[in-house]
DNA sequence: CTTGGCAACC
């Protein structure tokens, strides 16, 4: 029985719905993303006049976020002033996280002036926002919000915390607070399995998967991201295959696409290109360009044309306008003396106006975000910059690094 | 019967 049309006929019979009837409503057609339902409620609501309820008002502002834009979530939350309460807040932070939307810090100022304290699921949200961004800074200071009013022993309040270290790079912070956590459940362990594995610790990563396993936690879809990811990282590919077949005989989960990128990188990061290709024609999945460009950049490493070929032509079906598949393929092209096609495509790149964006990177220091993009000498410190950068470089190459790509992709001073 | 199925490949 479909809820609109037990609701048709509640309708019908001698019971009147109240507000109760419609936030069930409201929660089931959040849950089955039906838009245009969820607003025919809203309707519904305003006509009988649930709208002074804020409890109806909370389950709108969830059905918004999920089914819709956040220009919805804003109107109804606006039309909220006088009657909101912690749960309007929160649920208007879960919104702007869900959508990117940088908000979340302001809506923490503006709760605080409305005179609403935050709680576990509003900390919660800010942590998410911090670990977005990331800004350490902006995390401590909810650490120690935290701690001094006793959210930090709640379950996810402590696993926002190991999240935003891990993603601001402190795996240090993050793994002394899951030590000090008394009972990590499954998300606690994932997020510090799955930031070890980005920051390039893979058998630490991989420690970390096994003491899990001894103390009797059972990992899911996300841990198993993270532990295909540390063994790509590190090159263990006969690992990798082994946990990703572990993965559903010993714990029934069916690989996701995330599962089955994770295995290609895998095989690709490695060397095994055809091995990886041959995964892809029969994964359970279309391949999409994550999956091509993943193989495209190993191509590129192993210096394989004839892959590498495919690789590219397959990200420009799926994405014409993609600007470095268009110059890798070129440069394959130029590798293998085929300087027709080289021609033929750097034509067709400048009537399509095809280009590359420029790549951007920023910092925080203290309360400022310093952004450069590539060739941008426009910073006020630029020379001085310059100079740390280059030392840093020398000490680099005098260490034994070899950047990606080689030395002809390493630019000390832009030209 | 109102906020959280938190953590995720390049």
């Amino acid at each position: 029985m479909k809820p609109c049309h037990t609701f048709q006929e509640m309708r019908n019979s001698k019971f009147t719905p109240d507000e109760i009837t419609v936030r069930c409503l409201l929660c089931a057609f959040t849950s089955s993303n039906s838009y245009c339902q969820g607003k025919q409620v809203h309707s519904y609501v305003l006509k009988k006049g649930f709208i002074s309820e804020v409890s109806v008002c909370n389950t709108l502002l969830t059905m918004y976020a999920k089914c819709s834009d956040l220009s919805d979530v804003f109107d109804i939350f606006e039309e909220m002033e006088g009657i909101m309460d912690l749960v309007s807040w929160n649920a208007t932070m879960t919104a702007c996280l869900k959508h990117n939307h940088n908000n979340v810090f302001g809506l923490l100022r503006m709760m605080h002036c409305f005179d609403h304290e935050p709680d576990h699921v509003t900390l919660t949200n800010v942590l998410g926002a911090c670990a977005v961004v990331p800004s350490l800074d902006k995390g401590y200071q909810v650490h120690c919000f935290a701690l001094k009013t006793g959210l930090e022993t709640e379950a996810s309040v402590m696993n926002g915390l190991i999240d935003m270290y891990t993603k601001c790079g402190v795996l240090i912070n993050a793994h002394k607070l899951f030590d000090s956590f008394s009972d990590p459940d499954v998300v606690s362990w994932s997020s510090l399995i799955v930031g070890y594995a980005q920051f390039g610790y893979g058998k630490e990563a991989l420690e970390l998967f096994q003491t899990m396993r001894n103390r009797g936690v059972k990992p899911n879809h996300v841990t198993f991201v993270g532990v295909l990811s540390a063994c790509s990282r590190v090159g263990l590919v006969d690992e990798g295959l082994h946990y990703y077949s572990m993965m559903e005989t010993e714990y029934g989960i069916l690989p996701t696409r995330e599962h089955c990128s994770c295995v290609v990188d895998l095989l690709a990061r490695s060397g095994r290109l055809k091995e990886a290709v041959s995964f892809i024609n029969q994964m359970p999945y279309d391949p999409d360009i994550v999956v091509w460009n993943t193989v495209l950049a190993a191509c590129k490493t192993h210096q394989n044309a004839e892959i590498g070929r495919h690789a590219a032509e397959s990200v420009l079906r799926l994405d014409p306008s993609n600007s470095s598949a268009h110059v890798l393929l070129c440069n394959i092209y130029a590798s293998t003396g085929n300087w027709e096609d080289v021609a033929r495509l750097r034509k067709l790149m400048r009537s399509t106006g095809v280009r590359k964006a420029p790549g951007q990177s920023w910092i925080e220091v203290k309360d400022g975000v310093h952004v450069f993009s590539v060739e941008d000498r426009s910073h006020p410190q630029m020379d001085e910059i310059y100079m740390v950068l280059g030392d840093l470089s020398l000490e680099m190459m005098e260490a034994g690094y070899v950047p990606y790509g080689g030395f002809d992709s390493f630019e000390v001073v832009p030209s």
